[in-house]
DNA sequence: AATAGACTTGAAACCGGTTTCAAGTCTATA
DNA sequence: TATAGACTTGAAACCGGTTTCAAGTCTATT
């Protein structure tokens, strides 16, 4: 079925029944509405290809996932992006169209190939400018390019826009919140040190300890260079076991490293939060049922995406946009795995249905 | 830059650079090698819209997440899945776009835009048959439809091909191993009791308990109906702890529920697993590092993703395909929630790095 | 040396839309 | 009633590829 069949059985033109579907022209109410019924009968809708190339314009988006595509996904925010990219773009009738894999083998291919109308690549880190740097130099023409839209933020990728989460800032909240719990003495756990996000959150938390007056002990700082999160807690939880005089909080750069974390000191007798209180990120779902209850920094994952795909769309169409460079703050959600050792009294969670939440 | 930049560039008719490009008929080694100068030079590559549309092919698989775009993704396997379709699409060069939502809300839409040349289902549900049914009929012409895969397999849906879970075999093996184990008294927790592959389960447990003469206790059959995972162990907890005579082993539909179920026994100073044992399913990446470490059935993801997006390939080729249903078995990993209660000896797992399966 | 057959190549048609352009129709005004 | 201007519509060009078709060139055989 197309236009022509449309135009054969409508008795009009191609022409007009394009004008029908586009509105781009008015067409008297008789053909009109005799187009429609034929439309409606073989429900009939435009070729994509064929209308791409004449419009060229693809009505579709790319999102690149920059992860190593042999490892699993894990990562329940990136997940909830792409569900809020998904929903978003789904009511503006946009398709999606993924990639997991390096954005140096995936990038050039679809800018080549136009396949997309713009692309929003997730978790870009430092050694990947090299492979953007040649899509926006002078030598290319603005015709030959699309908009490319990161879902996170470093001073390096600065002339790119982005949306991506506030990690300086609420790092530094985060200290700021657990000092006035009384907690001086305060480890973290640096799981893949090399990601950007891993080393803002560093700058806030050096700010808050320097800025409260509060010593940071190197000794408390774990880098690990692990894919696997899980194991990534146990090797966390045997560095801090081992050592003689422990912190007495711990925050971890996500919930999964906390998880794993806490379960290794369970394991091993060390009670939680008695003894230390452990602190993640992202609020999986899992997080609030565990035992002892979790307390975590919340990421609105789906509200990032959401984001990302609105801007995304006004790129595309190069409307104004207010602000290059969004960020969403995170929110503490506070749950039994965190005491306050002024009070030394720890929150009873687990059954409560909703969460509190305090925004930094 | 397009084909005919190339050939004029070349010094050659755009024929000649699309015979270059496809291979389709040889071109001489002199011009063959001056035309692919210039295209590497210009780091040319044939537009896709027009080439789809010349092709009537987009070189483009559809995945539907036929889930509710409102709720969170909390499947750690379907995203595996999503994985094993991503690599092994990219290996082949072949795009994918996805879509979050209702098949019948999606899929009549991209059939008739003809923006893909094969669509994957996830997550099909009964009432889902009739969305697919008019796309099949004799009215709609072989030409005017594309090969639609599905990764669950029902009796309703066997007219097309599927690449699914044996949830039916791996429930029955499940039963058998734990009545190895001296579990005679087995809880089931049902949730989302209408989805097929709880009642694929359901069929198999049942099956097993006849074939083994073991008696089904229907009050330890608890059917949740909550599409949070996590409420749900809460709430399977609280009715198993009312009961005056519980079973020594209770079977989860998924991870999230089980370890959820089994926080909240914990909590209430059930001991896991010398009061009751646990067993899960999907084998999420957290369930091999919480205390008791989850004992659990192992669903590949992934190899379902890879060996859908094979058929897939196939099937849009319209190659021969030995089985039009393949199963993907799972295996049995024990780990510290399951207690052989012949020998009341509980497994010592949480360090060991390599998990032991049992395949059924 | 003539000719059949294989090989190579470019012109033109085609895929299915959108849009420009020009022609035809209708209405309003002088 | 003649004519300007607005409105409606179809023909044709175009988007950027692939493929058919026919013509030209080259080699091999008689």
């Amino acid at each position: 079925m197309t236009i022509s069949d449309i135009a054969r059985l409508a008795g009009v033109s191609k022409s007009t029944v394009s004008r029908v579907l586009t509105g781009s022209t008015p067409v008297r109410e008789v053909l009109k509405s005799r187009v429609i019924k034929v439309i409606k009968k073989y429900n009939y809708s435009p070729n994509l290809a064929a209308r791409s190339l004449s419009l060229k314009k693809t009505g579709t988006i790319g999102v690149i996932l920059n992860l190593d595509p042999d490892y699993h996904f894990q990562d329940y925010v990136s997940m909830e992006t792409l569900r809020g990219i998904s929903v978003t773009a789904t009511t503006s009738h946009i398709r999606l169209s993924i990639a997991i894999g390096s954005v140096a083998s995936i990038l050039p291919g679809i800018i080549a190939e136009r396949s997309v109308d713009g692309v929003i690549i997730m978790g870009l880190r430092d050694g990947d400018i090299e492979t953007l740097s040649p899509l926006s130099s002078d030598e290319v023409s603005p015709a030959d390019t699309i908009p490319i839209l990161l879902l996170n933020y470093s001073q390096e990728f600065k002339s790119y826009p982005s949306v991506a989460f506030s990690h300086e800032k609420d790092a530094y909240s985060l200290i700021r919140y657990l000092a006035g719990k009384g907690h001086k003495d305060i480890g973290i756990i640096e799981c893949s040190p090399e990601l950007i996000y891993i080393q803002n959150r560093k700058r806030g938390f050096l700010n808050a300890f320097k800025n409260l007056g509060m010593d940071f002990n190197d000794e408390w700082d774990i880098k690990i260079n692990k894919v696997n999160e899980n194991t990534a807690g146990k090797e966390a939880a045997d560095y801090f076991l081992a050592l003689q005089r422990r912190p007495t909080a711990i925050v971890a750069s996500s919930d999964n490293i906390a998880l794993s974390f806490m379960g290794r000191l369970l394991a091993s007798g060390v009670k939680v939060p008695e003894d230390i209180s452990i602190v993640g990120m992202d609020n999986i779902p899992i997080s609030k049922y565990v035992h002892p209850a979790l307390t975590t920094e919340v990421l609105d994952g789906f509200g990032r995406g959401k984001k990302a795909c609105q801007m995304m769309c006004a790129l595309i169409n190069s409307e104004e946009i207010d602000d290059k460079h969004i960020f969403i703050s995170s929110a503490i959600v506070e749950r039994d795995s965190l005491l306050d050792i002024r009070t030394r009294k720890q929150r009873v969670y687990f059954l409560r249905e909703k969460d509190g939440l305090y925004k930094g």
